[in-house]
DNA sequence: CATGAATGAGGGTTCATTCAT
DNA sequence: GATGAATGAACCCTCATTCAT
């Protein structure tokens, strides 16, 4: 659960948090965000020095919320597999929750080929998070030839992102479930 | 080779396939288009109804043009093995020559969380051509398991997709490289 | 009645005799007269050389068409004052038909104040029809004062004008009904 | 006479007004009452949401400067029939000096027919509240049946509605000196 | 007679950003 | 810290008209 932040910096980002995942970062507007946080123009700018640190902010808040969800759903779950598997579960129940919306920080790169430094800088300090909850994972997992765990994880990574991508394109959780039954097969 | 279309429609589509692919779908402008097109504005307007309308020729030129590409790809390989290992050099090649730039049908999607229905539909096609390929070359594998072969077809169109948007979040075909060689181990 | 006419010419100047009065003329694009006549739009140009003309053509023909309709109406009715008032309730029951359209020759005079030569000259002609109408009749009312025949006409005029303007506005015919019993307080 | 107003309201207000009685509404864009009035586009916008809000507000300042005028003009004229005959006086002058510009509100209806509930609304208030003079001063006459004062009012309002418009179709102040004959005839 | 294709100019509206207060 | 007001550039789209065929 997220503690409600009623300061004008926390009302612009929890906005634009909902705003840029619901809508797109290109389609959603500074005024927008200000209307629905109740705040003024200049408040924005001052504590945003622009929409791309907005963006860098809106990829970290991503992170964190994303990352506090999952600890909270692996709570006692403590067989490596086994908490790769739920991962993927918590990121079905997510896509459900969300209607579809996809992998944020994906989406960002997605819309902005000529992303800046900034914001490609986040994206990638996130990207590795995730790859690391899994390289982290099979390395735990007992009976891995050494030299392959790096493979698996990576192999489980792809089919991670791949899913993600393919349950918002048909705004449905099969993928997911394939995805799983795949990652499964390869333990 | 696409034959260069000097017709005004032909320029539109080449100018409008180019910049949302380069620059993304939102942020390139109808302004921009007929600039470097050389056409008038109420030609473009004449020619596709509205900009969404000019997305969904976009899809299908895009489809079109990787079809091509991948049959001239494929001409001679026969195994259908060898025929999906290919289809990820393939991407590869593609990715190189684009820059990374990833899967025009998903990063449409990615831009537009409220898509239209035209667009939301081409997208659907595009990806199921996509998807129908993997389908014909397991289908023809020797040695596949019956009942297993949907779900081999759909594993490797996840790390497809994986694979190919990882590639262009981190600029690098390192990810195709490894869905590759995760492909190679299905079978 | 008006007869069909399905000559290309009888489709354009029927569906922008339409599309002008219920839209108004500025607000009525070419397209959506060639759309909805079915025409091509080199077809419009070759009968009617600018929108202007087609304006003036108009008139003409909604004076057509409100004098055919106002003869059909005043049918029998031989009393010259009594065709003064029914001249009143034909006009009552037209704007009830037309959902309180107004006068179309008021109505282009009030959404080009700058207008041209070809349709002022047109509106004058109309409406000097109208007034015509009611001079003939007040010259043919029995006991009137000479000297005021002129006078009671114009002021006749000057109500179904302020009537057919205010009834229009309020979407009422009582503007109308108030009309007629002025006229009727005038003989 | 009013105040020169330089905010950049004011100024884009002022410059509508103008505009929009000598052009018309329909046939002043936004881009030339911006060039004319010397501010940002984006100013506009901030001032008036919306070109129909700016409309609304057009309206609302026409009935204010009409106000004024006719309060100025009636100054020291006590008489309530005199100052329904000095009302048509102050329109004839006014529709001289206007170019014989006619009715602002009227015009508006004229050219929407299918006019907004903003706009309606106003122009019922602002024809509400000419209506409502009328009836005052009517009232206040000496020697009217009672009964009688609202049909008088209402006669005259038509009057001079019919006259008004008549002036600005004919470009001549003829007609309103008619109505004012035949208002005389009604005392 | 009739048409499809092309156009320059302009439509109303929104963009992210800045600045004086 | 916070704000209202102002902006230049760009947004997607439609206008009435023309012309070669």
């Amino acid at each position: 659960m997220v503690t409600a932040d009623l300061s004008v910096r926390g009302q612009i980002l929890e906005t634009a948090d909902r705003l840029f995942y619901e809508q797109g970062y290109n389609l959603t507007g500074i005024n927008q965000i200000i209307e629905e946080a109740g705040v003024a123009k200049a408040s924005l700018y001052y504590h945003f020095p622009s929409k791309e640190d907005l963006c860098v902010a809106y990829l970290q808040k991503r992170y964190q919320n994303w990352s506090a969800r999952l600890s909270q759903f692996l709570k006692g779950v403590e067989d490596p597999g086994e908490r790769i598997l739920q991962c993927f579960e918590c990121r079905s129940q997510f896509l459900l929750e969300t209607n579809f919306g996809g992998c944020s920080y994906i989406r960002i790169i997605a819309e902005m080929p000529q992303r800046t430094e900034k914001i490609n800088h986040q994206v990638i300090i996130n990207k590795e998070k995730q790859r690391q909850f899994f390289k982290t994972q099979v390395n735990n997992l007992s009976g891995i030839k050494p030299g392959h765990a790096s493979d698996l994880a990576q192999t489980i990574f792809l089919l991670f992102d791949g899913a993600t991508m393919q349950s918002q394109v048909y705004r449905s959780i099969a993928p997911m479930k394939q995805a799983l039954k795949a990652v499964k097969a390869l333990f």
